[in-house]
DNA sequence: CTGAAAGCGCTTACAG
DNA sequence: CTGAAAGCGCTTACAG
């Protein structure tokens, strides 16, 4: 049914080196004969196959980005906003991504990485990690490959990896300075899981403003929409005028339980979630963030794996390279100045 | 670098045959030396060139999922959603999904599509589509693999594509019914783009349970935030009690702008939004919905694609078969009874 | 159950 | 610029 390459050449004439110059462009060819081929081919329905071109050239075309789904949507919002970024990305250089899920629902898991790089599938790996372990797991399983690691946290390339570190804590100074402009002192803080940086980074800017690191102030969420809730309830007792949440959903979380509480947000109570998905803007009162660069870290991550895979030709060893992305405040209007003389809770 | 097959199995002492055969699970082979070569491969790091398998194989273990992002993230949730579901569904079938984008950025657009088909890429292709005429082009453009097209309206089959049709319809019907039981008699209705169908459901609904389509309570969105707000706000001269929104986003607007109204909600004005998206269940007030059995859409997606994959290589001609999937209401906080004595707009 | 060999559909030195 | 031929790394009848 499907046309091969050497039936379509006979039906036109021609060798099949000669189409397969035509559509590869590579090899000395003339513009005549190579339009006259494509014109040919689009008429008679020939594309060549791409796993024997694939098999050929030691090109897929292919970057593969690797990570675990959590069981609820709402949780996966970061890494679909992330993909789509690195879908763009990859598109503007003609890649194309290949999700590969994590999870060991089969225990399989790190296996299948190790069969897809090895045996390759994938001109380029990127990892998004979240934690140190599980991320060395992941990128010991990744074998003939280049790797980039996509890491929330600090990321201390081991091998030859590109280690891109998204820098929350920048984004964190900036929100409690900017909070602490707008009159707000008690500024607490809803922790999420694996959260030592964002908490030490609240920490320091309320040190470098000279305010006082409350522990009251300090409740863990760590993680759902629920726990968002309770722990807001828990600092509202101790009536921060400002609080700041490791994630946005935690933040979603407490606006709810504000409501709840008849604490109005943000004459009462500011609140700060952190990722900035795209949600949060439409929220009401919208939400104000810790804001990541998506386009740049998968430019970075994109542009650095092709980098390394054309480099990978030539030269034997690689060295690492470690590339650190900064966060950025982002207001909107579920923060504004503290009036707080006015509010009297408890 | 690699290791290939050849090297491999001369290393252990066996046949390239033997070795393929305890990969690939077929032709016989010992239990025995199958599992010591699975070992000595891991031992040396050996996985089949995933290339020339395929090209062998005449199988990709992939489907495509084909569609256009838009500009802006928060409308691409719907199709993250869609998608999320459909790894996991093709996960479970030990295939993975191939995001392929749409968009003539480069003018490309569908070629791709064709030249992935036909280059044998994939082993079925999905076809998101949002319109009869974009979606009649795209599946002009698949050839040589089975296709199948998930629609928001109504779609008939042209050729042997795979006919996956959401009807959104019976969502609205059941929530306008459940608005009615609530005491709602003037329910406002919020226009999406290409929407016909849903507003005729809408007009419908009421029809049937003898209330009055007024078009007063009718406006168009079509589809930003901000066009959530600009209908709201002209909806609310009329005061409608409930109001009916055709995307979710919309209804974030709508809550939004009733928010700047002085309009409690679900207390003056119940809202409903359509898609279900996941961050819908954790706005403040929580969003009611038309819900939509993604999960079940997509098993039906790849279970299809894969019956009929299976089937081509055996039979020659296939029908078509169309699948028409229900939607629900899907009632959460921003909804209530209707108690409208009590409060006096205009 | 296992091996030798042909073949999957391309690409790319190698000649010309 | 073009063609004949070897080769990419597997799989699968075909023998045994």
């Amino acid at each position: 049914m499907a046309l091969d390459i050497k039936s379509f050449s006979q039906s036109i004439g021609v060798s099949t080196a000669t189409v397969s110059r035509a559509f590869s462009g590579n090899g000395r060819i003339s513009e005549a004969t190579k339009e006259r081929i494509l014109e040919e081919a689009k008429k008679a329905g020939f594309s060549p196959n791409i796993h024997a071109r694939r098999l050929n050239m030691k090109k897929t075309g292919l970057i593969g980005l690797y990570y675990t789904f959590a069981d609820e949507p709402i949780f996966d919002y970061y890494i679909m906003e992330l993909a789509q970024e690195l879908i763009k990305a990859a598109e503007m250089r003609d890649y194309a991504i290949h999700l590969e899920l994590g999870g060991s629902a089969k225990g399989k898991d790190v296996d299948r990485l190790a069969e897809l790089t090895r045996g390759h599938g994938l001109d380029g790996i990127i990892l998004v990690v979240d934690g140190r372990s599980s991320g060395l797991k992941l990128l010991k399983a990744v074998h003939d490959c280049p790797a980039a690691v996509i890491s929330g946290m600090p990321w201390t390339p081991v091998g030859d990896e590109i280690a891109i570190e998204l820098d929350i804590r920048s984004g964190i100074h900036e929100a409690v300075k900017e909070l602490a402009k707008l009159g707000h002192s008690r500024i607490g803080f809803i922790r999420g899981t694996a959260d030592e940086g964002k908490l030490a980074a609240y920490k320091e800017a309320l040190e470098e403003l000279g305010l006082i690191v409350d522990p009251r102030l300090i409740a863990k969420g760590p993680l759902s929409f629920a726990d968002g809730r309770n722990a807001f309830n828990q600092l509202a007792a101790h009536s921060p005028t400002a609080v700041i949440c490791s994630t946005d959903v935690l933040a979603l979380g407490a606006l709810n339980e504000a409501q709840r509480l008849g604490i109005r947000v943000p004459e009462d109570t500011s609140i700060v979630g952190m990722d900035d998905l795209a949600f949060s803007a439409f929220t009401t009162p919208s939400l104000s963030s810790i804001g990541i660069p998506r386009q740049q870290m998968a430019k970075t991550a994109v542009d650095c794996l092709l980098a390394r895979f054309d480099m990978g030709k030539n030269l034997g060893r690689r060295a690492s390279s470690k590339h650190v992305i900064n966060t950025f405040f982002v207001p909107r209007s579920s923060v504004c100045k503290n009036e707080t003389k006015k509010n009297s809770i408890n």
